[in-house]
Order: C-alpha cells, then structure tokens, then sequence
DNA sequence: TGCATGGCGCCGG
DNA sequence: ACCGGCGCCATGC
C-alpha cells in the first residue's frame, strides 16, 4: 500500500477531513477515510502508520472530491459516487457498511433490517455499534439507519447532522 | 476467558 | 407517550 494523501475542506456540516489511498497494482485511488471529526481522523492516519506524499499531485483528485461531497450536501446531487476502500475493520463490520450503501438515498431502515439484509439475524445491536465505526461518512450512508420505533438513534458525526442529512434527502 | 460496553428492540407498567 | 428492565450480539481488554 503507497501513495497515501490527506486534506480537509469547509462545508454546511463543518470541517471534513479525508484520506485517499492507492490499492493494488492498478493503482486505483480510493477514499479511505471521509468525517467531520478531526479527532478521530488524526486517531486513523496513527492507527495505518504510514508514510504521506504531498497532496499536490493528487490535486485534481481532492477538488472532484470535495466537488461531489458540496453537491450531495447542497442536494444538488442524489449520488455521491465515490469507492470507499476498507482497510480496517472486521469482517463483520465490512458487511454491515456494505450492506448499508444499498439503502437509497431518500429512505431509512431500521438497525434491525440492515442486520437482517447483511445476514445476521439478531446482530442490530453489534450493527450500530459498526456504524458507529463507519469510517467513509456520507459514502456509507450511515445516516439512513434509524431505529425502529422512528426514533432517529444516534450518529458518530452528531445527531444535528443525521437529522439536516435525513431532511436534505427528503427535500 | 470472562465481562463490560455499545448509534438497538421489545414488552410491561 | 415514556421509561426501566431484559434480551441480543460483535468487540476489546
């Protein structure tokens, strides 16, 4: 694994901070990490300990992305599109953020049906645990999970968020 | 290994 | 409608 970039940009839901990485012999770039806390981001970039090259050459590449993140959040665009690229976590939590990008954009499930969907029948509770793990905000759209008594539940971005993100997708 | 900890769910009062 | 209690399951220490 080579070829790792970070940057942060300003938005309508704060400060977003990400992390690119290129995979495998066909030097494919990905978002690695995607969040609005900078805690959190700087606790990712330790966990890979890895070396960083300058962002520069990656420029075109931070500006599309930062492009799609300000279209979706402006309800410009309904997709995002953007591959995540897992490179922590379980097994268990790779399928339930997997399973968790077939939610289309406008609705919400419950913690219950993405665990169901992902094949583990009464693992809800482990599923929003994983969520709260999810480390491509937005890409995973996390926030269309809900609990089954039509609360709203929780989010590791802040609640604020996951209501103004629900809200953006019903306008 | 056991036990506590989580973005949960369901039922009873 | 709201709460407490208990059940549920993957992780981390």
């Amino acid at each position: 694994m080579t070829g790792f970039f970070k940057s942060d940009f300003s938005t309508s839901i704060g400060t977003l901070y990400y992390l690119w990485g290129v995979e495998g012999t066909n030097k494919e770039v990905n978002v690695i990490f995607l969040g609005n806390d900078e805690k959190s981001f700087k606790q990712y970039i330790d966990k890979l300990d890895v070396m960083f090259s300058g962002t520069e050459f990656y420029e075109k590449k931070c500006l599309e992305l930062e492009e799609k993140i300000l279209n979706y959040l402006s309800g410009k665009n309904s997709s995002i599109d953007l591959k995540p690229l897992f490179l922590m976590g379980s097994d268990f939590e790779k399928k339930i953020w997997q399973e968790a990008m077939n939610i289309p954009y406008g609705s919400t499930v419950s913690y219950r049906e993405l665990a169901q969907r992902a094949g583990f029948l009464k693992a809800w509770r482990a599923a929003g645990t994983a969520l709260n793990h999810n480390p491509v905000m937005l890409i995973v759209p996390c926030h269309r999970v809900i609990r089954s008594n039509g609360k709203i539940g929780f989010f590791g971005g802040g609640v604020e968020v996951k209501e103004f993100l629900i809200r953006l997708e019903n306008n």
